[in-house]
RNA sequence: UCCCCGAUAGCUCAAUGGUAGAGCGACCGGCUGUUAACCGGUAGGUUCUAGGUUCGAGUCCUAGUCGGGGAGCCA
């Protein structure tokens, strides 16, 4: 301790014994202080005028002018905020800095160390600026230059997102991607931060799962088998062996002949099959029986052929979990979450939120301000089905039917949320026949519905569509039973699950946040590839 | 996975089956406390891949690859 931390006081006592005091925040001395060579472009701006800085950046964009005997424009970006900071070099007469005919032909992307004074700006477009004058220390040092400025992929002109996607490497230089970056960064602080302050603990559910019991959806197989000789099931073991790589190339042939048998799994790595989760609920459940408030964030992992703007393989979604809470509690623990989100981007990062508000979905700021203003509509499932048959007979026009005990389609929930209600719906209880085993069975006749309910809920928004999907849990044995059984699912892989109902269950509930798709809601980005930094996509895995 | 659309200069896009074009960017010059600058000039191409039709294919046909939009699945 005493290596990393300059004690400020002496040895404290605890039981007797003595120890150094803690170190508190006023007697820490970092030994990282970057501040004290260069400082942010952030704090630059900041900065009173008349304050000698060092910044440390790229170069945006470079603009030349003959006034005052040559002076050249630097726009200089490091991240730290929107806006890059002009850095004015003078070129003439004895302010002219040594280099300037080199600092004349520095392009965008180029690599800089600048040392200047903080000016009221002369120009319009900027409250102040650095003056590079040599009379007064300034100087450019070039780090390092783009070769062949003609084919820097980022070049200082629009590009399109397509285009962008493919140089996924650089394309965090742009203002867009720059900002999404500082607002995603926003945005998980936001989100830990809502539910420390609420008492929840942070939980790191696994990654990597045995059990094939989440069910949602296509899993990712994690295996270190020898994927072209993979040991086999009784005899066939020994006839695959023989047949080397043979045997496992006719594996997708099974016509004729002897079929290999299955892939001995025993002999992987876990001694079992193993996936990449598609879910930390589970697993955070049994948190939940115990700390009361959790919630888990991670990768997650889906293998579905999904070719759309709203989906990925890999994704980060967010879970919480509350004991002793219903479905009612969790609607509202979401609209609360949903709301300090907005509030804490739109109050941490407005001059992203500006540029979007300007460039990406105009009308942001106000949508977003909207939603902050009402409360959320809460809606059964069987009210939703009423207000959609009533719209039809109205004339409105929908690809698929609307009927009792189906899954409502995109289209309909885009009606209820953008036309109907024009706001977020809480959509809850729906058929038990087109949700999750798990989810709470609701006493007949809920909500007048004609069948069995459970007690789900879908947050369904505005121009992104569902980005929440929460349900109370049943934590009844005997019903979860029931349920495990009438949907043909291996009760025997849910022993662990189950056990929580066996020793001291309680009523719980929780849901899931899709991280990309709450990004997309709250900065206009229309593509979900666009929110996330290297995404995965079907047939689409670079960087 | 299904339906539709697309792939031509670094980028965005034109080009009736008949010599490959523009804007932006880059480079050179002019002008300017500039800032989506402006004005003039220069360079830049195996038209996604493989077949096919044709005297002749960027253009038509077949297959494939990749990209986009929509749908399903969902978050």
């Amino acid at each position: 301790m005493d290596r990393l931390y300059r004690i400020a006081a002496g040895p404290a006592r605890f039981q007797g014994r003595r120890f150094p005091r803690p170190p508190t925040a006023s007697t820490m001395i970092p030994l990282w202080s970057p501040s004290m060579s260069w400082i942010t472009v952030k704090s630059a701006f900041k900065s009173p005028v008349g304050t000698s800085v060092t910044i440390k950046g790229w170069v945006r964009t470079n603009r030349e002018s003959k006034a005052d005997g040559g002076l050249c424009f630097l726009a200089v970006s490091d991240g730290t905020c929107f806006d890059p900071i002009q850095c004015v070099v003078k070129g003439g007469g004895s302010s002219a800095v040594a280099n300037f005919a080199e600092v004349q032909k520095l392009t965008t992307g180029c690599s800089v160390e600048v040392d200047g004074e903080i000016v009221a700006s002369q120009g319009k477009g900027q409250a102040v600026e650095v003056l590079v004058d040599a009379t007064k220390g300034g100087a450019v040092r070039i780090i390092g230059l783009v070769e062949n400025p003609d084919t820097y992929p980022v070049a200082n002109k629009r590009h399109t997102f397509e285009y962008l996607r493919e140089q996924a490497h650089l394309r965090v230089r742009t203002n867009t991607f720059g900002a999404v970056a500082r607002v995603r960064h926003t945005l998980s602080m936001a989100m830990h931060r809502f539910f420390h302050e609420r008492d929840f603990f942070y939980v790191h559910t696994p990654i990597i799962t045995a059990s094939d019991c989440e069910g949602a959806g296509q899993m990712f197989r994690v295996s270190t088998l020898d994927m072209c000789n993979p040991p086999r099931m009784g005899e066939g073991a020994e006839a695959a062996k023989k047949e080397g790589t043979e045997a496992s190339r006719h594996q997708g042939t099974r016509e004729g002949g002897s079929a290999p048998s299955a892939v001995d799994y025993s002999h992987d790595f876990f001694g079992k099959e193993a996936h990449l989760t598609v879910s930390g609920q589970l697993n955070v459940e049994t948190y939940c029986s115990a700390l009361s408030r959790v919630y888990t964030f991670g990768p997650t992992f889906r293998a579905e052929n999904s070719n759309t703007s709203r989906h990925l393989a890999e994704f980060w979604m967010i879970e919480p979990e509350v004991a002793f809470a219903d479905l009612k509690a969790d609607a509202l623990l979401a609209e609360d979450f949903i709301k300090y989100l907005i509030n804490a981007v739109l109050t941490e990062r407005p001059d992203d939120m500006k540029f979007f508000d300007e460039r990406i979905e105009t009308g942001l700021l106000k949508r977003l301000g909207d939603v902050l203003d009402k409360p959320f509509r809460h809606l059964p499932y069987t009210e939703a089905i009423r207000i959609l048959e009533q719209a039809i007979a109205k004339g409105q026009k929908f690809e698929y039917p609307v009927k009792w005990g189906t899954d409502l389609q995109s289209e309909h929930e885009r009606y209820l949320t953008e036309q109907h209600f024009k706001q977020p719906v809480v959509l809850m209880n729906y058929p038990k026949q087109i949700k999750a085993f798990y989810m709470r069975l609701n006493d007949a006749g809920t909500d007048g519905a004609p069948g069995d309910t459970v007690a789900a809920m879908d947050v369904l928004v505005p121009a992104v569509g569902e980005i929440i999907g929460g349900s109370q849990r049943e934590e009844r044995l005997d019903v979860l039973d029931r349920r495990i059984e009438e949907m043909k699912l291996p009760v025997k892989e849910y022993w662990w699950y189950r056990d929580l109902r066996r020793y001291g269950t309680v009523p719980h509930a929780g849901f899931g946040l899709g991280f990309e798709r709450a990004m997309m809601f709250l900065t206009g980005m229309q593509n979900v590839r666009d929110v996330i930094p290297f995404p995965r996509t079907p047939k689409s895995a670079e960087f």
